[in-house]
DNA sequence: AAAGTCATTGACTTTAAGTCAATAAAGAGC
DNA sequence: GCTCTTTATTGACTTAAAGTCAATGACTTT
């Protein structure tokens, strides 16, 4: 990497980063790009160079963790369905706790909507989620063979989600992780049963 | 109700029934203010007489028919507890297929913030449906005393906007209803099994 | 019928997203 | 080392649309 191309990528962290700490803080709604410049010590047209549109960058923001998780649990390769599966919401629920209430609101209005996705993203939005989780349940050998790979993965996202959801809309009420260790005990089970070899 | 009044409401009635319209077709981000009124008939300020912010009528489109379920269901007052559920469950997801993706996502995209309640709705947001579920879930004979009427109220919202939020998020790729079923048989079972007397 | 109320209007203000031609600094070729 | 090209940066500018408001006149009240 040249000196150009390290300034440039030292730039867009510099936004990403700032730009996470001004809506952590404020809002997505109550900054404006400028904001996020000023911020960043660049000029307003420096933002375009590397987001399209002012959305874009909370994709950016919240890729890197929830990036993060789909390798982690990728990583994990010969562990238990549930082993992986508890995992992932654990660490999903991290994440959000981590990111805090704005920024999660603006990753769930961003992601609700597939044509969203900026092309300048190598991975297709949410589907990074959903792909690593279907191929998890259909590498699985301790699901029957019949088991409803497509319907048990739409369960597994609208879980996460649905947690992450209600948590914005009670606007943190309640700790995301003791939820999810609730859930994993219970429902996680109830879900799989059937499908058990 | 004197003329004056009729033919406001008839007003306020058109520029909702128009909105619904386009924001099914188009999307929301895709029409806007003058777009709306000038379908309707009206002058772009006469929007702004019912509405303070364009947003707020997502949430007159889409409190019809989600209020319209709330009094539902407070009517079977002498229904067991898993009727009441199931049917809730069910109509939601009803309303979620008709009102269509466009709508669904503005509605999870408003409501996921408790700040942006308009003063001229009588009811506040998302507590409709969670202020109804927990006086359900309180006065239910079927469970036991100790039941954590507050997370399970948690859970049931969190399920329920969970699938849709997973259906605009797939683009509709599903049928909400045959989920729904799916989830009351297994699920709903497995939640509430731990509390029931 | 005079006075008051209030829905309606559309031109106007304001705000902020997004553009783009000019600049300067880095890299490539000789 | 010199020239030419590439590309990150800049901020003044354009554009789009949200939201305001004083004027109007139809309806209501007394």
């Amino acid at each position: 990497m040249n000196k150009r191309q390290l300034s440039a990528q030292k730039t867009k962290r510099k936004l990403i980063a700032t730009a996470l700490d001004l809506i952590k803080e404020k809002g997505f709604d109550a900054i404006n790009v400028e904001d996020i410049t000023k911020a960043a010590g660049v000029a307003k047209g420096t933002f375009y160079t590397y987001f399209k549109k002012k959305e874009d960058i909370v994709l950016e923001i919240s890729r890197t963790p929830f990036g993060e998780i789909v390798d982690e649990i990728a990583a994990m390769e010969n562990a238990a369905l549930f082993e992986k599966l508890t995992k992932y919401f654990h660490r999903f629920m991290e994440q959000v706790e981590y990111c805090g209430i704005h920024v999660c609101r603006e990753w769930i209005r961003n992601v609700i909507d597939p044509n969203n996705v900026p092309e300048t993203m190598d991975s297709q939005k949410w589907f990074y989620d959903y792909e690593m989780l279907e191929s998890i349940l259909k590498n699985s050998k301790e699901l029957k063979e019949d088991a409803p790979i497509e319907l048990l993965t739409h369960i597994i996202i609208s879980e996460l989600y649905g947690m992450m959801l209600c948590w914005c809309m009670s606007d943190g009420k309640f700790e995301p992780l003791d939820w999810t260790d609730r859930f994993c005990d219970v429902q996680l089970t109830a879900i799989f049963k059937p499908y058990l070899k």
